[in-house]
RNA sequence: GGCUCGGUGGCAGAGUGGUAAUGCAGCGGAUUGCAAAUCCGUCAACGCCGGUUCGAUUCCGACCCGAGCCUCCA
């Protein structure tokens, strides 16, 4: 059986996923708002999801996934203003960087990447359509969403209007009737940003966009909709609002939300200084580490973040591509990933830890064994380890991509030889003591019936 | 205050109505000139209190503790 469970946030049930419409997947996942550098929290649903693309892109003939960038936001404008240029400057520059980042975690680029600034048209539309059908009004060149004109309104976040009244933290702005009342469009000053629409010079709203680039990118309702649990309210609550109520169709299937990556027990914010880029990161890890310990921790569980989380990640990694680089005589054959192991933890609610631990045990054997089981455990290790989007690297290369370099690999080599020739003549003190020094510059060595071996720590 | 989620061995982290994967660390062994890597073996856990049940870590309730959201933060 190779069916796929997924866990819906809405209901909090994981069951059986019945795609729409089986020969074309569509799923969307809300992506970046592009003013600064993606840090290790953003990168968290990108490695989920793509882990998802893949899974299902082995299980469907066709799969459409989209992940917009928001190019259009007040976070934007104020960062356009301090560094003295306009948007487009910033956003361009920003997403340019977030793709090269979420490239290095080898996550497959989307389908789709629709930007909002090239769909405000199809946002007025929805605006308009909303307020034609009672859901939205005017008021001092805004446009808002009238809550009240929805009767589930919050059964996505599981709240209730009165709820949200009592815990209300926030000034009202006079201008809505109900507290709750959300932007679909708001008026621009002369030095903002803006676009003509029938309610004056403005921009749009959050989450108009994703409503209106899920309509007109991928149709009337997708199967999965995805991102992380701090947008359930009140993005994705707002977004099922504008969709439901402005277009006719059932709009999501499923809602999927990963849980945050904490700082060392500590909420990742930058009021506490300790939000780490990606980039940064990039410094002193390879890309796929990053990706590992993203998947570390099941999608839905918080994962902590720290160094000891990324230390471990490598050294398991490092197992890994020592199985591997061990196994370079053997030939890998195709291995279906429908029988993996690996694929089917993943199938089970993208189980990313419980994957994990068939790799070991998938290393493991191929470490020990021989003939043709030798042949199938390399192969079932690499397609297990394609399946989360990891062991690529030629196992020998793995090794060079450490940071720090403090001896050439001539060097190395000269030093090995020597050392070999002292062991043969039994001069263990000096071979020794060139083991130490290799090792104190940060390389490994390993004897073996067939000679020694180099590798980087 | 309202809502949501979670508390599993030294650490990380799955999972289950019949006493619980996997990895790291630890301990013992094999291998090695000695190591490293690898392999074999091994120690060790279900926040607290009730309830349901033949039986609960798993279901229900209370409690304690922690995290998140409550109008633009992945």
């Amino acid at each position: 059986m190779t069916e796929l469970f997924l866990t819906n946030s809405e209901s909090g049930v994981k069951a059986v996923f019945t795609p729409v419409d089986a020969t074309h997947i569509k799923f969307y996942v809300c992506g970046p708002t592009v003013y600064n550098l993606a840090h290790i929290g953003n990168a968290r649903p990108v490695v989920v999801f793509d882990t998802l693309f893949r899974v299902l892109r082995s299980l469907y003939p066709k799969v459409t996934y989209a992940r917009n960038i928001t190019d259009i936001d007040d976070r934007i404008i104020t960062a356009a203003k301090e560094r003295g240029t306009d948007i487009s400057t910033v956003t361009q520059e920003f997403t340019g960087k977030f793709r090269e980042d979420m490239c290095a975690l080898n996550a497959l680029p989307p389908t789709l990447e629709p930007q909002a600034t090239e769909n405000v048209g199809a946002m007025l539309d929805l605006a308009h359509r909303l307020i034609d059908r009672g859901h939205a009004y005017e008021a001092e060149g805004h446009v808002l969403f009238d809550v009240t004109s929805m009767p589930d309104y919050g059964a996505l976040s599981g709240r209730n209007l009165d709820d949200m009244l009592a815990g209300a933290r926030v000034e009202v702005a006079s201008y809505k009737r109900h507290p709750g009342d959300f932007v679909l469009w708001k008026p621009s000053s002369d030095d903002e940003p803006g676009w003509e629409s029938p309610y004056g010079r403005g921009r749009p709203g959050w989450h108009l966009e994703c409503s209106a680039m899920i309509h007109d990118h991928l149709g009337d309702n997708i199967d999965i909709h995805g991102g992380g649990r701090d947008l359930i309210f009140p993005h994705h609550e707002n977004e099922r609002a504008q969709s439901c109520c402005g277009y006719d169709d059932d709009f999501v299937g499923i809602w999927m939300h990963n849980a945050y990556v904490d700082m060392n027990g500590e909420k990742m914010s930058k009021s506490l200084g300790n939000v780490k880029t990606v980039r940064e990161l990039l410094d002193h890890y390879a890309g796929e580490t990053l990706r590992f310990a993203l998947l570390s921790a099941h999608y839905r569980s918080p994962l902590n973040f720290s160094e000891q989380l990324l230390s471990s990640a490598q050294s398991t990694l490092d197992s890994f591509y020592l199985a591997l680089r061990n196994a370079g005589d053997v030939a890998a054959q195709a291995s279906p990933v429908e029988t993996s192991p690996v694929f089917r933890a993943l199938l089970d609610d993208l189980n990313s830890p419980a994957a994990i631990a068939e790799l070991h045990q998938l290393a493991k054997a191929l470490n020990k064994s021989g003939g043709d089981a030798r042949v199938a455990a390399k192969s079932a290790l690499l397609a297990g380890g394609a399946a989360l989007g990891i062991l690529s690297n030629d196992p020998v290369a793995w090794f060079e991509l450490r940071g720090t370099e403090t001896l050439s690999a001539d060097t190395i080599e000269t030093l090995l030889t020597e050392r070999t020739s002292a062991k043969a003549a039994k001069d263990f003190a000096r071979a020794d003591a060139i083991r130490d020094e290799l090792n104190n510059s940060g390389v490994v060595i390993e004897d073996s019936a067939s000679g020694s071996t180099w590798r980087r720590a």
